[in-house]
DNA sequence: AACGCGGGGAA
DNA sequence: TTCCCAGCGTT
C-alpha cells in the first residue's frame, strides 16, 4: 500500500476509516435516489457492461445510448460479435470515433468463445488480456456487472477522489494515480452481500462516476447539493477550481487537407477502402490526404497522379470543411477534379460508388459529411 | 512518460 | 476557442 493519499501533513483524511465510511454512505445512498436510468443498467450482464464500457471510452454518456441500443440489438451476445462481418461492425461504429475499440472488441469477442465458452470471463486476470480492456474497463465490467470488489479510475473518478482528498499534486503524475487507484480501492464496500448490488462495489463505482458526472464537473462543480460536499478536502480548503491540478495543457495544431471529388458521369464517385494499419482503416472515404503526403494543393494534385495512375485535373476549390482529429484543426480543401487520361480501370483500390452503395458501407464521419453534402447538392 | 487515436458537447 | 469525455496500446 502507498502512504496517505492526503497531501496535508497532519491530516492523513484518507486513512481515517470513519470518513471513508461516511463518503461511501453519502454516495451510496445519493446513488440510489439519483442513479439516470441507461439501457445497460436495466440487465446488467458481463457482455451488456463490456460494451457500454468500451463505448463510454473517452464518450459522453449521452452519445453513446443510441449506438448501445442499435449495437446489442445486432450483436446480443459474444457469440453473435465474434461472427460480425468486419465492415457492417464498422458500420455500427461509425460516428462514435477511436474505431479501434470496435476491431479489438471483435478480436476480444473471438477470444471469449474460443477460450470462454462465449461468456465473458469473471476472473479480473483473463477479462484484463483481452484485447482493449485495460485495468478501468476489467475492473469496471467485473464490479458493474458481478459486484466484484474490483477498484475504478477514469476522467470522473480521478476528479472526484482527487478532491476529496484534497490532492494537490498535478494529476498527471503516475504518483497522483497511484494514490488515488489505492483510494478507489479502500473505498470500496468492506462487508457487503455478493447478491447485494445496491450497497457493494456495483453501485460505489458506478455513484463516484455518476457524481462526477451530474455534479463534482470538471468547471462549476454543485457543491451545494453534493452528497459528501461536508467530507470533501477540496471544498474546506476552497480548492474546488484548483483540483484536479494538471500540468500538461492541451496543444491544438492547425492543418490543412485536401480531397478531390471525382465521378465518372454514371452518378457514381471515385472513392476507396482505407487500408489496413492506417487511420481510418477500412473505412471508405474520397481521395483525401494532407501533410506529409500533400502539403499543399500542388502537392496533392502528385499525390492523386501518383496513387491513381493516369491524368487528374483540379479544378476548383468546392468546399471547406472544418473538423478536428485528436490535437489536429482541419480545414479540408475540397476539390471538384476529372480524370483527364490514362488507363480506363482503376488502380486498386480505387472504385466508382454511388451515394446508395455507400449507404451501407462504413466512412469516417468526415467522408459522411462529405457524402451527404454531395448528394444534397445533386454534384454529378 | 508521451503520444496517437475521433468526434461531440459545453462553457 | 479550449477542455473534457466510464482509456488503451504502443513506443
Amino acid at each position: 500500500m502507498s502512504p496517505s493519499p492526503a497531501s496535508t501533513a497532519g491530516d492523513p483524511v484518507s486513512n481515517d476509516a470513519r470518513w471513508r465510511a461516511r463518503v461511501r454512505k453519502g454516495l451510496l445512498d445519493w446513488f440510489a435516489e439519483h442513479a439516470r436510468d441507461l439501457p445497460w443498467r436495466r440487465d446488467p450482464t458481463p457482455y451488456r457492461v463490456w460494451v457500454s464500457e468500451i463505448m463510454c471510452q473517452q464518450t459522453q454518456v449521452a452519445t453513446v445510448v443510441p449506438y448501445f441500443l442499435r449495437f446489442l440489438d445486432r450483436y446480443p451476445d459474444a457469440a453473435a460479435l465474434a461472427d460480425a462481418d468486419e465492415s457492417e461492425l464498422m458500420r455500427m461504429w461509425e460516428g462514435l470515433g477511436y474505431y479501434r475499440r470496435a476491431r479489438s472488441m471483435h478480436a476480444a469477442a473471438k477470444q471469449i468463445v474460443e477460450n470462454h465458452n462465449g461468456e465473458f470471463p469473471l476472473q479480473y486476470r483473463d477479462a484484463l488480456a483481452l484485447p482493449g480492456i485495460g485495468r478501468y474497463t476489467a475492473g469496471a465490467i467485473l464490479s458493474i456487472s458481478s459486484n466484484l470488489p474490483l477498484p475504478i479510475l477514469e476522467g470522473n473518478t480521478i476528479r472526484v477522489f482527487s478532491r476529496l482528498i484534497g490532492l494537490r499534486d498535478s494529476v498527471d503524475e503516475k504518483a497522483s494515480l497511484d494514490t488515488l487507484w489505492d483510494f478507489s480501492e479502500q473505498l470500496l464496500p468492506r462487508k457487503f452481500s455478493p447478491t447485494d448490488r445496491a450497497r457493494g462495489p456495483a453501485s460505489l463505482n458506478q455513484a463516484a462516476m455518476e457524481l462526477g458526472a451530474l455534479v463534482c464537473t470538471p468547471r462549476d462543480p454543485k457543491c451545494l447539493i453534493c452528497p459528501v460536499a461536508k467530507a470533501c478536502q477540496a471544498r474546506a480548503a476552497g480548492l474546488q477550481a484548483e483540483i484536479p491540478a494538471k500540468t500538461q495543457k492541451m496543444k491544438y495544431e492547425a492543418r490543412s487537407e485536401y480531397a478531390a471529388l471525382v465521378s465518372d458521369n454514371q452518378g457514381r464517385w471515385l472513392v476507396r477502402q482505407i487500408p489496413p494499419g492506417t487511420r481510418f482503416a477500412g473505412m471508405w472515404d474520397f481521395p483525401k490526404a494532407g501533410p506529409p503526403d500533400a502539403n499543399d494543393a500542388e502537392h496533392f494534385h502528385q499525390w492523386l497522379t501518383n496513387h491513381l495512375g493516369g491524368r487528374i485535373q483540379l479544378d476548383e476549390v468546392v468546399k471547406t470543411m472544418k473538423h478536428a482529429v485528436t490535437k489536429y484543426r482541419i480545414t479540408l480543401n475540397v476539390y471538384r477534379a476529372t480524370r483527364t487520361g490514362g488507363p480506363k480501370a482503376l488502380a486498386e483500390p480505387w472504385k466508382f460508388r454511388t451515394p446508395d452503395q455507400l449507404k451501407h458501407l462504413p466512412m469516417s464521419t468526415t467522408g459522411r459529411r462529405l457524402l451527404n453534402w454531395v448528394e444534397k447538392n445533386q454534384f454529378s
